[in-house]
Parts: structure tokens; sequence; C-alpha cells
DNA sequence: TAGTAATATAGTTATGTAGTTATATCAATG
DNA sequence: CATTGATATAACTACATAACTATATTACTA
């Protein structure tokens, strides 16, 4: 594992398919849905299901993840099975955990220091 | 450094700052901005100039980024100075770039093996 | 082949926001 | 204290898109 850090030379069009899959993970819903598919391939009716909105939004959005290559499709019969097709937005979502959490604390921490 | 994989137990509150997080590394913009703060600390002056816009829709990115902690503002006289707060921002970047990576690789090897 | 179930698409509305121009704030300087 | 320079805010326009309802597609089944 090597450190790249040359952002420098990033091209505008890198630069934007960078931006374009964030934007796409920057919807709750679509995070929710990448979420409970973390325990493994699920129908859209479960999603569905699991989610909370109508079938048309779950399957639209679906659609936009799977353009984008972060889950696959697979039919049988009558029912539609999606899957993680990109497990580094697990990673993803760690990262920006760790760093809200920090963030928290340290605010946490300099109240602490006004208070305690 | 410890894997968590505990995504089920977000909460909705968690998952939309996730979200919100995402949603704010999405504009290509935002991105350039901290793309050229990653050689240090500039003025929005400086920042104005190296990306391609007007200063007043730097200065609006650069609030943004501010209020969701990832600059840091610093004043010095008559200009303003932003910098990089929470590096954590790269590392998401360079995820996303391998990913993507991955993917071109995959399609450009599919390619190959239907031509080659 | 008619009917039903599962998923996808079309069309619409409402909302958010990126960018622009004009103007305001604020600090230095004459 | 008027002026200039640097940054921020306000008001506006244009566009993207999330969610909804209605409908279309597709596969199974009686």
């Amino acid at each position: 594992m090597k450190k790249t850090n040359d952002h420098q030379k990033m091209t505008p069009e890198a630069l934007a398919l960078v931006a374009e899959r964030f934007r796409l993970l920057g919807e709750p819903l679509r995070l929710n849905i990448l979420q409970k598919l973390q325990a493994g391939e699920m129908s859209v009716g479960e999603i569905t299901e699991a989610v909370e909105t109508s079938q048309p939004n779950v399957s639209k959005h679906l659609k936009m993840l799977q353009t984008y290559g972060v889950v696959s499709r697979r039919q049988e019969g009558n029912t539609v099975y999606y899957a993680i097709a990109d497990p580094s937005i697990f990673e993803l979502c760690d990262v920006v955990c760790g760093s809200l959490q920090g963030r928290f604390e340290s605010q946490y921490n300099k109240m602490r220091s006004v208070f305690g």
C-alpha cells in the first residue's frame, strides 16, 4: 500500500469523476440502501420494505447505484436482486465516521475545558 | 487500526451526517479548492485565481467547507487565509480514485478479452 | 392467454443550490 | 476621515434532482 498524494496532477475530468462518486453517496436514502445491502444481496421488494419510501423511488436510486458500479443487479425470474459491487464504499464511510467522531470529540473537549 | 463494520446500527441522524459530508465533497469546485489547499494555506484571492470562477463563489464554498470543519480560517489584516483542517478528505479521495481506477481497468480488461 | 406479482419508467412538482452581479463590511493607508 | 483593497453577503436565475402518482414492462401461473 503506497501513498499517492499526487492530487495536484488531477485533471478536471478525473476531479469530476471523484466528485460524482461523492455526490452519489451524498444522499441519505442511497447510503441507507447500501447499508442494508451490507448484510447481503436483497430483492427490490425487501429493500423497499427495509428503507421507508416508495418502490419506484428505490428502483430509481438502485439504478443510479448500479450505473456507477456501486451495486450489481441479478434477475431471477420475476424478482431482481441487488448486491454491493464495490465494497470500498464502506471504507469511505468508516473514514467519514472517524472524522466526524473526532470532530465531535474535540468539540466536547472544548466544552469540558470551559465548564469542567 | 481496527475494523468497525457496525454500520447496521447507524442511526438516521448519523447517516444524515455522513451523507452531508459526502455531499460537501461532491462538488467539483470544492474538490478543486481542497486540492489547491493541499499544497498549503492560501488566501481567498490566491484561491480565486487558482480555480477559475468568481471571488464571491469561492467565498461561498469556503464558508461551507469551514462550516463543516474541513478547512480553517485565519485572518491577517485585510486578507483571509484558508487551510485544510481535516486531512482525512485526501484519504477519501485516494479510496475513490483507487475504486475508479479499478473500475476502468476491469472495463479495459473486458474489452481486451473481447477484442484482443 | 388472461391475470397477477415484481420491477421499471414517465411525467410532474417542489426544493436545493451553483453561479452571477451588485453591494456591504472591514482593515489598511494616504 | 476618505479611499482603496480584500473578503463576505444579498438577491436573483438557472438547473439538477428527490419524491410522488400513474403506468408500462416483464415473468410467472392458473
